[in-house]
DNA sequence: GCCATTTTGTTCCCACGTTCACAAACTCCT
DNA sequence: AGGAGTTTGTGAACGTGGGAACAAAATGGC
């Protein structure tokens, strides 16, 4: 029960709501490039992929910045979007753990383009130390505290090892971060207030395998007569 | 209704469930490894870092692996997720888009270990052809074909910049590839019958932020009183 | 053999998310 | 100005997923 600003509304915006924020982002940014003005929710629900019903219903919920029997002004939008998402200000990030993918996360244009700026490229081997990645030098992961404090990081990317990961993590906590992106196989724990979320690169794979399993299975089954030969 | 297997029941595993079965079986290749034979729902739920209700629920759709009053034997388990995820048998992959994330992917040994084997990387770059990356060579995007029906390729992994996106997954389709894993930041339209998963990492980064700047305000708006009284 | 104990498999219920369908509201044309 | 045509915003129905609670089944002690 914590105060509310008098000047928003409800302000509960569903997750699965968040979670698409970011695409529609994406997707008037590019209708912006194409020199387009206006565009009508199932114009932008197409260019993002989705349902424009569930697209209408996503936009409602941040307030009423369309106009009915036009459509939406797509920098307006555009604007309004990014600032409730909060890409419209700056957010320092550190990278630990700098191997084949932290070097590919810091080279990751994606992310300053869209307000993240990494600050920090931490990890415990010396080998790596002072090397530039990304024009950025490595610095030892004992540095973490400080330059949490120094820059007021509150976003943390791991992609160390599992093994690492949970010391990793328990340091990023105590120095003060409150957002993980977890990279590393292995499953976190985290005080309440800490938000983490994890990619996993295997994970999805093995969920494209089992599909691809079902639908030979499927195949086979169907194209295998069901009476002779089958005994049961 | 397509013809089913005698010894297999009802046979629908939920989207949800199926993207989980990945993680139940990372955790129990951990305790096997840590020693442990037998371990309670109880103890895979902790491991895996969710209830124990649903990870019954979930284990449940698969058949009766446990025994009451026991637990479930790790071992037999782990080989009946993996059956049914199929990582069992050896999956061929293609990578295409050998840049920064090409190349820590092609690296990951993740995969490998999981039943994918990358039996290819492809660039359009031909300043890339020939180089070895992770004991594999970079061969000519126009090689896709060949290759995926050489070794019976179902799996691709796109890892290109956005423009190239679609036109990859366009070739893919065509040259029989029916699950796609999408690391570019655009939106892929294929036809029915062929999967497509979506990694994106700017996305992620943006949800943080979004809470995190929630964090930030409901702490200021507890602190400071209203600002501005905005009624219609 | 029988009871107490443990732990699975399942049922029931609730919350969340998606989709349909439509009233409200705006523009354009005559 | 008024009506026809669009398009948004939302209420209501529907489906999926999560969690508590419990019956069923196994073990072990006596």
């Amino acid at each position: 029960m914590t105060a509310r600003n008098s000047s928003e509304t409800a302000r509960v915006i569903p997750e699965a709501t968040v979670a698409r924020l970011p695409v529609y982002l994406r997707a008037l940014t590019a209708l912006a490039e194409s020199g387009i003005r206006t565009c009508s929710s199932e114009d932008l629900a197409v260019a993002a992929g989705v349902n424009s019903a569930k697209l209408r219903k996503d936009l409602s919920y941040l307030g009423s910045y369309g106009t009915r029997g036009v459509g939406y002004d797509v920098d307006y939008l555009r604007y309004q979007i990014a600032r409730e998402i909060g890409v419209t200000q700056d957010w320092p990030v550190v990278i630990v753990g700098i191997g084949n993918l932290g070097h590919a996360l810091a080279n990751y244009s994606g992310f300053r383009s869209r307000g993240f700026r990494v600050v920090a490229l931490l990890d415990a081997d010396p080998h790596l130390h002072d090397e530039l990645v990304a024009g950025v030098a490595v610095r030892p992961f004992d540095d973490l505290e400080a330059i949490v404090a120094e820059h007021g990081v509150a976003i943390g990317v791991i992609a160390t090892p599992a093994v690492s990961a949970q010391n990793v993590a328990d340091r990023m906590v105590a120095a003060g971060i409150t957002s993980i992106l977890n990279f590393a196989p292995s499953v976190l724990s985290v005080p309440d207030g800490v938000d983490v979320r994890k990619v996993d690169l295997s994970i999805e794979l093995q969920i494209l395998a089992y599909h691809e399993q079902r639908k030979a299975h499927d195949a086979a089954g169907a194209a295998l007569p069901p009476v002779e030969g089958a005994a049961l």
